[in-house]
DNA sequence: TTTTTCAATACGGTTTTCCGTAAAAATTAC
DNA sequence: GTAATTTTTACGGAAAACCGTATTGAAAAA
């Protein structure tokens, strides 16, 4: 009983949906495409040793070409490509079959929908069934998306050993990463960590976002009542109900149920 | 009066919140990235005429690279890059006073935001502003949002020449669409002519979508009605404003307000 | 065991939303 | 011009959400 408390929790960083602008301010100055595109030339003399057989899962064909260069320039022979999940697992699977082990998968965490039915619908999936079967394979995930929840969920996963936001010096970080990784050390970029270091931050259980699911989902605080009495979910009653509803709208500062669950999806908590 | 009914119209793919996925299915068979990566060898021995001078306004190094590469394989000799709108007006304005003005821009719309204040925000912004000092101006959209809302606002404008949405065979179309707008063509993928071909379509004015705003900002519908009497928005009473949320939910298939929001949200209606 | 504490529940009154009906105003058709 | 149709507004009862208070019950502390 009462067993919601230990559930996962979610970060929610407050301010950057107030303000809808990052707070921790990077003084880095920009580095222009060029330099990127010119990591090639300025790498291949560079014979240290380097990952052997890494694979990419990433659905958008010109992510993928820019990283595969990368990867080419940074001295690794064999390079596979897979715009599909389900394809990336098998891949990996026969990497091991062939005695030809994958030592590094760079992943991306959203897949466009497509004609094809995945069982495996994104990356953060593909990471979980990946590292049962193989606990030592490193992986970076290199994803848009820059939300505290996402990014610390899987942070603190210990399941990955790098997480690369796609940005305006994506390349330039995935570079540093693979480096760092091959020398099994974790990197996540400062600016990242300075997104998770963050104070205003709400922890918000299973349990409410459950119950913010459901509300989104047209459900009356009534039908919640009912059904979680019927599921056997503890607490169930209305005043219960009622009283989270309460406690998050103030959590969030939000003064409706509409505008709660305008913010949940902004704060991509559902 | 009731100008609201001659405003801009948004297009809303209700099967598409439904379902999560897209209806249009496709039959091509997905091209490995390896066939994307050989444009470049294979269209070198191209020696038609194409463009000379082409602006790249996209924030993610990653997909700047592999653009850039695209436009090389393509023979177009001078290729500029920009992270930035603000940079991209300024660009095509000196190209213009130093008489070599930009014949295309391939841009993206969302731009993350960064340390540095943005007057331009994003894409959409930037085509209208360079449009109207540009009229002539060649433009290619270039961007992950495959919505049909998105895309039908900017491809009925008629200000831009091809909408390629970031994804499996991205760098394809894109190719394709850089030849045909050369050729004053104007382009859509045939994937994405299908997303606005669909039936199951709502048409909802700019009056519906300020009522969804406000409503997701915390409004009660008692609230929206004294602001907008008080600005002189008509209609303006309760009962309006109650049976046009009544109308939306049923159009939507939604049976709350909050559910409301959230399907609004999903649509990128607010 | 008893006490303390805190979360869950119950209840009642108020506000907000919902929904039908009907009158008034505006638009369109004739 | 009038008639027909649609849209806006008004009103009232029902349902849902809101909010404070009080009670119950379970775990933790004494």
């Amino acid at each position: 009983m009462l067993d919601f408390q230990q559930k996962l929790k979610f970060l929610v960083n407050l301010r950057q949906i107030s303000l809808g602008k990052p707070v921790g301010i990077q003084f880095k100055r920009t580095k222009i495409l060029r330099q990127a595109s010119n990591i090639e030339s300025r790498s291949l003399s560079n014979n240290k040793l380097m990952f052997k057989h890494v694979l990419i899962a990433e659905d958008l064909d010109s992510v993928n070409i820019a990283v595969t260069q990368l990867l080419g320039s940074l001295g690794i022979k064999e390079i596979e490509n897979t715009q599909y999940c389900d394809q990336a697992f098998l891949r990996c699977k026969k990497a091991e079959l062939d005695n030809n082990p994958i030592d590094l998968l760079i992943c991306d965490l959203s897949f466009k929908q497509d004609f094809r039915q995945e069982k495996i619908e994104n990356g953060e999936e593909l990471i979980w069934k990946l590292k049962k079967d193989f606990p030592a394979l490193k992986i970076i995930v290199h994803s848009v998306e820059d939300h505290p929840t996402t990014i610390s969920r899987l942070w603190d996963s210990e399941k990955i050993d790098a997480y690369i936001c796609k940005d305006r010096n994506g390349m330039q970080n995935l570079k540093e990463a693979i480096v760092k990784v091959y020398n099994d050390e974790k990197f996540l970029p400062k600016s990242l960590k300075d997104t998770l270091k963050q104070d205003n931050i709400v922890q918000i259980a299973d349990y409410e976002v459950r119950i913010l699911k459901l509300l989104s989902d047209g459900y009356t605080q009534e039908e919640i009542h009912v059904k979680f009495k019927k599921e056997g979910t503890y607490p169930h009653s209305k005043s219960s109900i009622e009283k989270r509803l309460k406690d998050l709208k103030e959590d969030f500062g939000a003064r409706t149920n509409p505008q709660l669950i305008s913010m949940a999806k902004d704060l991509k908590i559902i």
